[in-house]
DNA sequence: CTCACCATTTACAACGATGTAAGGTCGCTG
DNA sequence: CAGCGACCTTACATCGTTGTAAATGGTGAG
């Protein structure tokens, strides 16, 4: 039997299975493709021949002939980042549940110069891409022209393209009125950009919805107590805070843009005997799987991760079937988690000062 | 000039272009490749046409004729997990730096199935594979040959496939008789698998390097402190933790196969009012960014991830260059990091009684 | 016994890019 | 002025699969 084998070097093709088959081609395919009937001992043949030949039929002259790879893209700013990570984790999942494989592109590198790796170079081998930009919202959209279908998963108010978001201004407000409830008055933030650039993107959204809370609770927004991450990085959120408790302001809450920012945050916190939550509360956002299991649990904006990965795939795969259809944006429900680095109901922080 | 846009339905070829720039397809792809001498103002009118018709080569088309994708696969457990995602991570930024695109598979969900999809479906979409399993390392190395070329990151003992490394063996050696020299006697471990059928993987391995650690030491193997964890996430290793404070067994260190397990494991201890390092000292493994960023900081062994993606990668492109090579090993150098979860030396922990 | 009709199966072309080898053009040498 | 290279450019076939349309073979009705 093993002089039976083929070479290892090339695969063996449809033609192949059809000669040891003795049918055409045309059959082989249909009975790989279930596209036409085929009787029952032809199609015994053909398995057997299929078998015998360990064949695997060959995607790119599959795509070449009708135009999809059953690959998508997934384009997201940074993997060792919790959030994205969980997101690129849960899309994984569930494309490949739906025959999909996964291309990943990261965009936070070289924020522009990638971009147009995404764009150009590698079209033709997705049919479609998941994009989550962190900066770029507005370019990427002047570009949809020469992409191919892409789902954002952004707060971006625009037509041009399906959308998957949480409420990012109203969950920021939620969660600054959460901790005004629990006593706190100084309330610091970590993450936001308040640039022009950044003005429709999901850091200044959350910013507004902060300044919100802020307002309707009638405290005042000290821009002191604004600091701007150039890097929402573990590393990152522990250099923000430094500078924070290097500017010498008192604060007694702390409300950051993302889990791993708060990640940061609390250790800077700890680590200069700073109490959370009796000195100072923190809150986090996205509830990565990290975030109930610091010391203390993270208060944090929890919305169904999943659900996003399975959103962003139904959106793309309805716009494949029917690149006119009118775009839509779906909204994921979120919902605050109380944990412990916000106290109690009825505690106060003490707040820190400086020296 | 809008008139002269193609329509977006369907993207220009080369025939296209050619037409446009009134030359054959062959030297539009000259012009493209560089493969061969164009003149210039013929090599001018094919780069006018090009951007006049927003050309893009389609990838698929040139698979089918010169069989390379430029695309390879990364394979491993769970990208939710902080060691996976750093890995994919350094691979996607290294590869997109090399002109090479990635596609993520995830083995963790379904070994045993998943297995077969990455082996056969898409096999022809991808140039090579890097894979990292937990598990199915053996099972694995049988199907080689039904697979494009494959780097392995583990430490199977084989010749069939390239590797890339640390020897955790060594490292989890180092790590035990460290805590041991901080004064630890009755070391728990969390994250082994003792079965036959992990015998020769990653975590039979760091299993090993533990007990040759206790035995050099003159301390006995006690069966209650070894934990095994059916999940690698902090859940599960916080379920683990919970498993061994109910064996009400006294125990001073824990050594754990991941940092993730670690950061389970504190957030447990922490909980209970067991203090680290003062009652219990902690070590993880892979430093991780936020091995640094816990409290106390995670004493751990760490290694250059971003060689480890390079190993990988170089390893990879010199087999497709050759496929009859030699298979190489590569080891990866790695160091312990004593921070501040196995105390200071000359310190001893106070350990943990039941009650 | 013939013929229409159905179910299967087949031949052919096409998807888009590129290697091969043959075809042109030009200038230069003898 | 014939003849020869050097250099560009082109025609053609090919990669493996699949849609289209046409061919085949067998069945049952007339």
């Amino acid at each position: 039997m093993l002089a039976d084998m083929p070479p290892r070097s090339s695969r063996a093709t449809m033609k192949d299975v059809a000669a040891l088959a003795r049918v055409s081609p045309k059959t082989v395919s249909n009975v790989v493709t279930g596209s036409a009937q085929v009787s029952e001992p032809t199609r015994q043949r053909v398995e057997d021949a299929m078998r015998q030949l360990d064949f695997v039929p060959n995607l790119s002259a599959r795509t070449l002939r009708n135009g999809r790879t059953g690959i998508i893209g997934v384009a997201l700013p940074d993997l060792a980042t919790a959030f994205s990570a969980t997101l690129a984790h849960e899309v994984v999942d569930v494309a490949h549940r739906r025959g999909l494989a996964v291309q990943i592109e990261e965009t936070a590198a070289e924020p522009e110069r990638e971009y147009e790796l995404v764009s150009r170079a590698r079209t033709h081998l997705i049919d479609g891409l998941i994009l989550n930009p962190v900066r770029l919202e507005d370019s990427v959209i002047e570009q949809v022209d020469h992409l191919p279908p892409v789902v954002l998963i952004g707060e971006v108010e625009q037509h041009l393209t399906d959308r998957v978001f949480v409420e990012s201004r109203a969950a920021a407000r939620e969660i600054t009125t959460h901790v005004v409830g629990r006593g706190a008055r100084r309330i610091a933030v970590l993450g936001g950009a308040t640039d022009g650039r950044d003005g429709k993107a999901t850091s200044g959204l959350r910013l507004q919805g902060y300044l919100e809370a802020l307002r309707a609770a009638g405290l005042e927004a000290d821009p002191r107590l604004q600091i701007q991450l150039p890097e929402w990085t573990i590393a990152g959120a522990a250099a923000g805070m430094e500078e924070l408790l290097a500017r010498e302001v008192s604060f007694d809450a702390v409300v950051t843009f993302t889990d791993t920012i708060a990640f940061g945050a609390l250790h800077v916190l700890r680590r200069r005997g700073i109490r959370v939550p009796e000195d100072v509360l923190l809150t986090g956002f996205d509830d990565v799987e990290h975030a109930a299991f610091t010391n203390p649990p993270l208060t944090t904006i929890a919305f169904d991760h999943r659900d996003y990965a399975v959103a962003a795939l139904d959106l793309l795969a309805a716009r494949l079937d029917d690149r006119r259809r009118e775009t839509t944006a779906r909204t994921i429900p979120h919902r605050l988690i109380a944990r412990e680095s916000t106290g109690r109901p009825g505690t106060t922080p003490r707040g820190h000062r400086p020296d």
